[in-house]
RNA sequence: GUGGGCGUAGCUCAAUUGGUUAGAGCACCUGGUUGUGGCCCAGGAGGCUGGGGGUUCAAGUCCCCUCGCUCACCCCA
């Protein structure tokens, strides 16, 4: 029986694994400035964290992490949980006032796969605590906007507000009259959320309810004053800097700590799954961590699989691995030896030099040279070594030179 | 958890309505006269046809079960 990985798990084997290190590398430095700092974080968490922030009835929560029951720890569903019980943990409020983090890593959920979802799943996510200010919000979408467009990727930006703990109550007993009233023509799922979470059926994607929900009312003219002007700020603040944005006054969140400000990047290219990126504010968060009083915080999950697929869906999307400088042939013994030091020597000068050592012929190890598409070749065998002289091979222009068998000689027609 | 589609070499796919030792391309290895890559040519290696059972003289092909992959629902990045 061969062993193969979990369902849901996937290697990211070489061939793939450079558009990860694309896609890492310019978002890594899209971070940097906007001025945000990486924090690193466990997988493993108290499954308590979880079930407080994320919210006991959510679905991430009831059935599908992965806990283990006898020492009650769950592999993290998601990374703002983490992020704010280190933030809370090291005071990090103390020693800054307003924190902006990132972090990037893998993400769990015991969820049955398809296009674009894992279980192993990974995720950048970005953070700012401690503003309250509108300017957070569109930045954040705004750097999410630049992100898209550095990696040549079409996505569109859809905006909402979830009002706030003052606002939200008095629109939920609205919108739960108004489902109430037709209850009868909204399917199984949304008569089950009408009760459970009755800002979901919102979204439902059945037809019939969507029909339903049309008419239905908007957290948008129930906002108080507060978010109302808010979230006015958010989107004179997105006019400014030219992100074009969508208003979606269905759009709601899975995750019970969301209020105010919500947003996704959306795409139609990954068959069911829209959102590629998606977050918003959760001023109340910090507070239920045990976190200090009134501490606001807004953040956004970017889906790396999601990314990678858009990726991928570009024709022109091959990034090329590093080249290799120099490809070393030995013939012989003593020729062999002598590359192989030689070789050692010009790695410790930041060359990137491959080598092969299956004693293969020269046509074969030319072979092997050209298929690494290296730039140059070294030959060292006994006439070589008679000579002091290598022979140098620019496998690109087709030329070949000699070249005394020291490094810095070497090196010096690398560079 | 529920439903649909699909399982033949590392990859992409063939195999005449069940019929010899299951093939091809790509990739891989070795050669094409002494020590020079790419293109080309020749040769080689690589499959218990996902697994198990059944029908039959005969099964990759038909039937049943099972496992896996995949897409969708739910939910979500």
């Amino acid at each position: 029986m061969k062993i193969k990985a979990l369902k849901g798990f996937k290697d990211i084997v070489p061939g793939d694994v450079e558009l990860w290190q694309h896609l890492e590398k310019v978002a890594r430095s899209l971070f940097d400035r906007f001025n945000f700092a990486e924090i690193r974080l466990p997988i493993l968490e108290e499954t308590e964290l979880f079930a407080r922030s994320i919210g006991e009835t959510t679905d991430i929560v009831e059935k599908e992490m992965y806990t283990f029951v006898d020492k009650k720890v769950t592999m993290r569903p998601e990374a703002t949980a983490s992020l704010l019980r280190a933030y809370i943990e090291h005071g990090l409020y103390v020693q800054k006032p307003v924190q902006r983090l990132f972090t990037i890593g893998p993400m769990f959920r015991h969820e049955r796969p398809q296009k674009g979802r894992l279980r192993q799943f990974h995720q950048m996510d970005v953070e700012v605590l401690g503003s309250e200010s509108s300017r957070v919000d569109t930045e954040l979408m705004a750097m999410g906007s630049m992100l898209f467009k550095e990696l040549d990727l079409v996505v569109s930006l859809e905006i909402n507000s979830l009002g706030c703990p003052a606002c939200r109550p008095g629109y939920r007993q609205e919108l739960v009259r108004f489902i109430n009233d037709r209850i009868d023509s909204l399917c199984a799922d949304c008569k089950r959320r009408s009760t459970s979470n009755p800002l979901r059926v919102l979204d439902c994607k059945v037809p019939g309810c969507r029909e339903q929900m049309l008419e239905a009312p908007s957290i948008l003219e129930h906002l108080c004053p507060g978010c109302k002007t808010h979230f006015h700020q958010v989107q004179t603040g997105l006019q400014q800097l030219g992100i074009e944005y969508r208003l979606n006054k269905f759009m709601v969140r899975g995750l019970d700590y969301y209020c105010r400000t919500t947003f996704e990047f959306i795409t139609g290219d990954l068959g069911a799954q829209a959102a590629v990126a998606a977050g918003g504010r959760y001023d109340g968060l910090v507070e239920t961590l045990g976190g200090p009083k009134n501490t606001p915080g807004i953040g956004f999950a970017m889906g790396m699989e999601r990314f990678i697929l858009l990726m991928q869906q570009k024709k022109e999307s091959e990034i090329k691995k590093q080249p290799v400088d120099l490809f070393m042939v030995g013939l012989g013994e003593k020729g062999t030896e002598t590359g192989f030091v030689l070789a050692h020597a010009l790695r410790g000068m930041q060359f990137t030099v491959a080598m092969d050592h299956e004693g293969r012929s020269l046509k074969g190890q030319m072979k092997q040279a050209n298929k690494a598409g290296a730039r140059y070749v070294l030959i060292v065998g006994d006439d070589e070594l008679a000579a002091g002289k290598g022979i140098l091979r620019n496998m690109k222009e087709d030329g070949q030179q000699e070249v005394a068998l020291v490094v810095e000689k070497v090196a010096e027609i690398l560079i």
